[in-house]
RNA sequence: UGUCCUAUGGUGUAAUGGUAACACUGCAGAUUUUGAUUCUGCCUUUCUAGGUUCGAAUCCUAGUAGGACAACCA
């Protein structure tokens, strides 16, 4: 009976608050940077915000943390809505750090005001020196002691366009001497004469992130603040923001990022694969981005099911990829329609076949799902077939085609080889073969048994299309591990394109929304670059091949 | 020679002082017109040492290991 999911540690605070009454509702944000593309590891982040806030009848937020105009840019605003909503989430409000500046401005006066604020005109180098390290105190400069009228007034020059970038910074006034560096009078406001993408230059100072995200969610009435474990030792200073301008109490939780085997999830990296084009752009089939996850044929559910599935803590991880890919061979295995496509061909001429009869065979779209109905695939003397299901010589356990055996053809007919045909480099260029009549799919008398099974495309119908490969980006299992350039662990064979495949032409008219499975080969889906003329399919993961595993064994 | 966070099978995550479990992986088998799917079974687990307790993965202390912290990034 108790078949009821055990909660994560922020399920347990949210309902130890709601039951408390510290909270009558819930609300969570999701506070992206608008520098990049949003990954798997937001994937996680989102669903952790937005299914907290779901399942305890909350709101969550978008909010872009926009606070460094110098890296921020629309496109990727654009980008992060795209994924949030195909991921299948709905925000309550869209909303930006940088709407709040008139009143992060104001936050800073106070702050001032109350003399826990200075501008100080020591450069970046100065400060850092200043401020110790973890284990040795930092000191204190003579600026640190100017007055509160001098601080408002080179504050207000500072705002007013009056310095240079760097010149002045204005920062919170706490204890050189604290343990945590954080405290250590930490810059709150820094000018940077840029265009911002959405205040323009209205501003040429800007708030720093700990005097942005706190009082942002705070204005929000975020009641729970959800961040990575990084975060951690900036939560003290999180807490002094809020208590010393006597804002509404958010409080900030942490949890532990996720980290995947042979992959990496650091937006800066991900963006110097994109402008140095080891790979082809944000949405390339390869990246763990969700543009390129989408665009790989993974599905919103397959993502989700995978951050459900990895749980919520606080210790580090590195998930194996094999459970993301779990998850979506799980979820295209019930939805995906079944096609046929030879990668690797080899034609098969079926000797005892009429010559220029055609038949017309049904086989089911999808035998997960009766309501997918079936296709008719075009049968005739020559068909295609993948070289890897002929061998002269077989292998032990080997049950697929080979000299003097049988195999049955996907809802046709059962075949026999019985000449395999060599070009002068004795390489096999053909097979003729005989099938048995009485063997056709739904209507066999012949009583033959036969243990394989291969697919095939009828030769003089079948569809030319063009099929990419992938295989994971890195050849690294940790590579959070590396100490050298991480572009050394890129690996050289992550995409193979196969530009002339066989397919069955039912694929002809394949739509955006449909994923397939091309029997015995893997799923794939439409690539966004097929033309009319030629399209293109992108392999999204393998079917799992337990005679791969067999035959490497020997 | 600091502060903080963390420690459960190979990988993740549960067990909330009372029989260590679930998923993935791996291995074996059954079924199969996809060597897929499905089904069955098996392997493997509480960092160490003390303490509290009738009883500790859980509480306490110390140690060990891993991680975070010295950006005018977020």
């Amino acid at each position: 009976m108790a078949d009821e999911k055990s909660l994560n540690f922020l399920e347990e605070i949210v309902e130890a608050d709601l039951k408390e009454g510290k909270h009558t509702r819930i609300a969570t944000r999701f506070p992206p940077e608008p520098n990049g593309y949003l990954h798997l590891g937001h994937a996680k982040s989102i669903c952790l915000n937005f299914g907290l806030a779901l399942k305890y009848g909350g709101s969550t937020n978008l909010r872009f943390d926009d606070t460094n105009p110098v890296t921020e840019e629309t496109e990727y605003v654009e980008s992060i809505k795209d994924d949030v909503r195909w991921l299948g989430f709905n925000w309550a409000n869209e909303l930006y750090a940088s709407d709040y500046f008139p009143q992060l401005y104001e936050f800073a006066i106070l702050l001032i005001k109350k003399g826990l604020a200075y501008v100080d005109d020591s450069t970046s180098e100065e400060i850092a020196s200043q401020k110790g390290t973890p284990t040795r105190p930092g000191v204190a400069n003579t600026f640190r002691s100017r007055t509160i009228e001098e601080n408002l007034a080179l504050f207000m020059s500072m705002k007013d366009g009056k310095y240079k970038d760097g010149e002045k910074v204005l920062r919170a006034k706490i204890d050189m001497a604290h343990v945590n560096m954080l405290m250590r009078d930490p810059v709150i406001y820094r000018i940077k004469h840029a265009h911002h993408h959405r205040t323009r230059d209205a501003w040429c100072i800007y708030p720093m992130y700990d005097f942005a995200h706190g009082q942002s969610d705070s204005i929000e009435k975020i009641t729970h603040s959800i961040c990575t474990l990084e975060f951690v030792p900036h939560r003290e200073l999180y807490d002094w923001c809020i208590e010393n301008l006597a804002i509404y109490p958010s409080r900030q939780y942490e949890f532990a990022r996720l980290n995947m085997t042979y992959t990496m999830m650091s937006k800066r990296k991900l963006l110097q694969l994109v402008t140095e084009n080891h790979v082809t752009g944000w949405d390339d089939p390869r990246m763990p981005t969700l543009s390129g996850v989408r665009r790989r044929g993974y599905t919103p559910e397959s993502i989700r099911e995978f951050c459900d599935k990895i749980g919520i803590a606080k210790r580090e991880n590195l998930i194996d990829i094999g459970l993301l890919e779990f998850c979506v061979r799980e979820h295209l295995n019930k939805i995906s329609l079944r096609r046929m496509a030879v990668l690797d061909p080899i034609k098969v001429v079926i000797t005892n076949y009429p010559e220029g009869k055609t038949e017309l065979l049904p086989s089911e779209n999808n035998p997960e799902d009766e309501t997918a109905g079936s296709r008719e695939l075009p049968f005739g003397r020559e068909v295609f077939i993948e070289a890897d299901d002929f061998m002269e010589v077989p292998a032990k356990k080997y049950f697929r085609l080979a000299p003097g055996q049988m195999v049955r053809l996907k809802s046709a007919y059962i075949i026999k080889c019985e000449a395999v045909i060599k070009n002068d480099e004795g390489k096999v260029t053909e097979l003729h073969c005989a099938y048995v009549p009485e063997s056709k799919s739904g209507s066999d008398t012949s009583g033959i048994q036969v243990k394989g099974v291969i697919h095939w495309v009828s030769a003089t119908h079948a569809l030319e299309i063009e099929v990419r490969l992938y295989d994971r980006l890195f050849v690294t299992e940790d590579m959070n591990r590396i100490e050298d350039d991480f572009k050394n662990h890129l690996n050289p064979e992550s995409l193979k394109v196969l530009s002339k495949v066989y397919a069955e032409p039912s694929l002809k008219n394949s739509k955006e929304s449909e994923h397939f499975q091309f029997m015995r080969t893997g799923y794939f889906y439409k690539d966004k670059e097929s033309t009319s003329t030629k399209l293109i399919f992108n392999r999204t993961v393998t079917l799992k091949d337990m005679w791969a595993k067999e035959a490497k064994r020997g």
